[in-house]
DNA sequence: CCCCAGGTGTCAG
DNA sequence: CTGACACATGGG
């Protein structure tokens, strides 16, 4: 079952929006297409002239959404602040979307990413995969259900290398299966309180709190502030320590898509580097 | 040996 | 409220 979905405007990336570190568990084959797991089931997207095709038994609507295909981006751009730094990160990932990713996927995957780089939380999300999660052929494993993780043992859990990322995992997976914690409620909710309510989960602090906001609830204002984001808030204002504050700042500086601008940046800064060479300020 | 990585929880001021 | 530190692990 084959899709051929255009974006609305402002093209698509396909490799930074797949390869820029919202998303984990997708693979680069040598001919250029990416493989993956959408909603369950084994994707394989590629691009032709501009238009994304999908090798899917997924439905159309859903992959739309997944890449957020209607998102206006020309519109997003032209609201960015005119600064420096950001115009050369769009420039050079201009196309780049993020993506609305399951939401259970998305918490266990930035529950994976703290404190760790993205090679290391590719390989934990990997092990969690293989061992827990659903064979659905190919040699491929969806993602493992907040169920089938509840019946771990913390020890197996570290077995996987998770390290002190076992003990909050499956905390969190018992809570989520249990019912104890209402994820479906959280599409639901405005963002401040899907934020509030993400971070009484343990291991959920307000970091992974606003990546699961922007990557699956679609808050494009959420601004996860990574030590990547803070040295750029901090260059333009030193004073701001606390978390809450640079988030605030974020927000102000880079406008109502906040969120997005924040990815083009951390990916620019994190594979381009050459954090120190140019001036970035707000005009 | 050091430091860092898409941080969080805890504890002392 | 703030800052310091432990926490597991792998890579540079």
């Amino acid at each position: 079952m084959g899709h051929a979905l255009r974006p609305k405007s402002g093209g698509m990336h396909l490799d930074a929006t797949l390869g820029c570190g919202q998303v984990f568990q997708w693979h680069r084959l040598p001919d250029g297409r990416w493989q993956g797991v959408i909603s369950g089931a084994p994707v394989r997207v590629w691009l032709e002239r501009g238009t994304l095709h999908c090798d899917a038994t997924v439905p159309a609507d859903r992959l739309r959404a997944y890449f957020r295909l209607d998102d206006d981006l020309e519109e997003i751009y032209g609201a960015f602040p005119d600064d420096a730094l950001l115009r050369q990160s769009v420039s050079a990932f201009r196309g780049m979307r993020i993506l609305q990713q399951d939401l259970w996927e998305c918490l266990l995957s930035f529950l994976c990413a703290t404190n760790a780089n993205i090679p290391r939380i590719r390989g934990m999300i990997a092990a969690l995969c293989q061992r827990y999660g659903p064979d659905i052929g190919d040699g491929l494993h969806g993602f493992p259900t907040a169920g089938s993780l509840a019946k771990a043992e913390e020890e197996d859990l570290r077995s996987l290398r998770l390290g002190y990322r076992a003990r909050t995992i499956l905390q969190t997976a018992r809570m989520v299966s249990s019912g104890q914690f209402d994820l479906e409620i959280l599409p639901l909710l405005d963002y401040r309180t899907a934020h509030a309510r993400l971070c009484t989960l343990p291991g959920v602090g307000p970091k992974v709190a606003d990546c699961v906001c922007l990557f699956s609830l679609g808050w494009l204002e959420a601004v996860p502030v990574d030590t990547w984001v803070r040295r750029l808030v901090q260059k333009q204002e030193p004073s701001l320590r606390s978390y809450q504050a640079m988030a605030e700042f974020a927000r102000s500086w880079l406008g109502p898509y906040a969120g997005y601008a924040q990815q083009y940046l951390f990916h620019y800064v994190r594979t381009l580097g050459d954090v120190e060479a140019e001036g970035c300020r707000g005009g």
